[in-house]
DNA sequence: GTTGATCCCGAAAGCGGTTTCGGGATAGCA
DNA sequence: TGCTATCCCGAAACCGCTTTCGGGATCAAC
């Protein structure tokens, strides 16, 4: 029932703790006998080092922290599930613990990582969502604290992030509905303090005006991530004197609102009106029709963010770790050529 | 940039650190001023204990472990999600961590959980998904470790767990159906190694039982819980020569599915044939039809998990500790009235 | 047989806190 | 004033592991 310590194993092998230690942990000045000896009764004896004690002695953590933001829709959730299992995945081969921890706010999630680094627990932070110019950024950078960033603020050069090319990829869901024949492309974005929704915008207005099409502000709404501001949004978009012919949305929570609002107007999605999301849930596969959307691997992304994150915390230098990945049009039902507006 | 240690703070109020220490930790035997003094001094040199050292000295290890079951469909992911929050909550209103790990199976799972027990990481756990009989509540009531199920096993009398009435559940929903006139009712399922779904599959046969349905093994399917396995269920059962009227489904995820296979069938969900899936995704809002559902709160389980794991780690008696609580019907759109089976 | 180099391991000092124990100073009371 | 009780704080051991340092054995070489 008690826990076999460090001092039992060096008593049963009549040798003392320091030499034990060190030949668990590979050090060259150890006979090849005495490991073997010392591993053997290791196992035999269930021994597992304390961590804390270990943790306390060498002063790494062994463990890292991902802050889930509160404001994330509950439908966006599949989204983070998928990433922690990414994470962990690359966490686990070397044996280090995921913590997450929510958050309330933006000032909550900057006190909570103040916490982090001074507390001792982990040894990295990985940051999601950022600001186009985010605060927490700045706070770990001017601590020195490993961290990684899992989308980019807007000067991003000097620290470590994984990105979608998100201008890129709204060009060429933009584009996509341009070439369906689409000429007024209603635009559901997120509040422009988000970088990626700034970088989405961008991207959108690049397609329109590859295509020389006017940039109509009447027809961007900026709103909240989740479905019901996606529904309003359209639903103010469809009742309006010149409604759009297609929308694209910065996620997919917000498509399905916009398919609802497509749906309860009597309408469908990818004949009357087209829709096009982002995010790439598997949800999209179940609504009616079928979503299409702008896919980007989430438990990959995970995996290689763990990985990065264990790299800079190893003394990479953080700017060397900089990756940008492409999302990839998923097609699906509800972009489909354009039709005359006669059903209003 | 160096980390404020005890020491220092000792120093700097020509104190002793162990004087410092109860200081901060409310010690009776500290005068109000020392306290008053220590404190501020702690603000405003911007101290924090060192975690690593507190739960080595201590003994506890201020944190707890979620283990992810390998097996979640991403579907269901959503579930994992609000739960982790609500666990986050009660735990961070004392300062503790929650740390997540994912399984690939469930051997990896047991072996995960005897490494959390004997590292010191954790001083406890939730476990999740529980079998039939299950070896991992075993492990840890050998280790005399604490822990908390959600859900609960065959015989669950001397352990502390949190469940929802799967049986009463599908009485429930089954019933429901009944009521609308069916009386040819398909089982969707899960393996019955899974208590809950040896529970849910009780509570079906006792609502068949109640109105003098015969139960019919034919249709009753178990499936793995994810969305395609549903979906060729409902589709063997479809193109059946005697297909059932309605399905319960003992996860949305299945039903999404099921869904999926009545539309590429072309007939109309809650029309032709009804179905009523569970755990009250949101995602159901915005199938098409919607999804009626059996719905349990996923944040609020969460807190009270967490909170129940609290209790026992501070030594309550684990049998005290058991909660069952009851699903909800969620009436949406899928479940309607039998109609005579004309569409073959 | 001495000298060095090499190989192993023991000794001990931390890491940064917590907690018990004991006693000096102050107060209370006779 | 003297004696005990109370209040505070200092001293020190301890939690379990890591890591540096130094030196005793062993061995090869001269």
């Amino acid at each position: 029932m008690k826990r076999t310590t460090l001092k039992d194993l060096a008593k049963s092998l009549e040798l003392t703790e320091g030499t034990v230690s060190r030949a668990l942990n590979g050090y060259a000045d150890i006979s090849a006998r005495t490991v073997e000896r010392v591993q053997q009764a290791a196992v035999s004896q269930g021994y597992k080092a304390n961590q804390n004690a270990r943790r306390l002695a060498t002063g790494v953590a062994e463990a890292v922290a991902y802050v889930i933001p509160q404001n994330h829709s509950s439908l966006a959730e599949p989204f983070v599930s998928q990433l922690l299992r990414g994470i962990d995945d690359a966490l686990s081969r070397r044996g280090w613990d995921l913590l997450v921890s929510h958050s309330r706010s933006a000032d909550d999630e900057a006190e909570k990582i103040q916490r982090l680094i001074t507390s001792g627990r982990v040894s990295g932070v990985l940051l999601t969502r950022p600001f186009r110019n985010d605060a927490r950024i700045k706070l770990l950078q001017d601590a020195g604290f490993p961290f990684v960033v899992h989308g980019r603020s807007a000067n991003c050069s000097d620290y470590a992030w994984y990105d979608i090319d998100n201008k890129l990829a709204f060009t060429t869901s933009v584009s996509h509905l341009i070439e369906l024949g689409h000429r007024r492309i209603g635009f559901v974005g997120a509040p422009l303090y988000y970088n990626f929704a700034f970088q989405r915008l961008q991207g959108y207005k690049a397609a329109l005006r590859k295509s020389d099409i006017q940039y109509d502000e009447s027809i961007v709404e900026l709103t909240e991530l989740k479905d019901d501001a996606g529904e309003s949004a359209a639903a103010n978009q469809l009742d309006s004197d010149n409604p759009p012919t297609a929308f694209v949305c910065v996620s997919d929570t917000q498509a399905l609102g916009v398919l609802s609002a497509i749906r309860t107007r009597r309408l469908t999605a990818g004949v009357d009106v087209s829709v096009i999301g982002y995010d790439g849930l598997n949800i999209g596969r179940h609504t009616n029709p079928p979503l299409t959307t702008m896919a980007q691997p989430q438990v990959q992304s995970g995996r290689e963010l763990g990985d990065m994150l264990l790299a800079v915390i190893d003394g990479d230098d953080p700017a060397k770790h900089q990756v940008l990945k492409r999302a990839e049009l998923v097609l699906r039902d509800t972009a489909g050529p354009v039709r005359d507006r006669n059903y209003h």
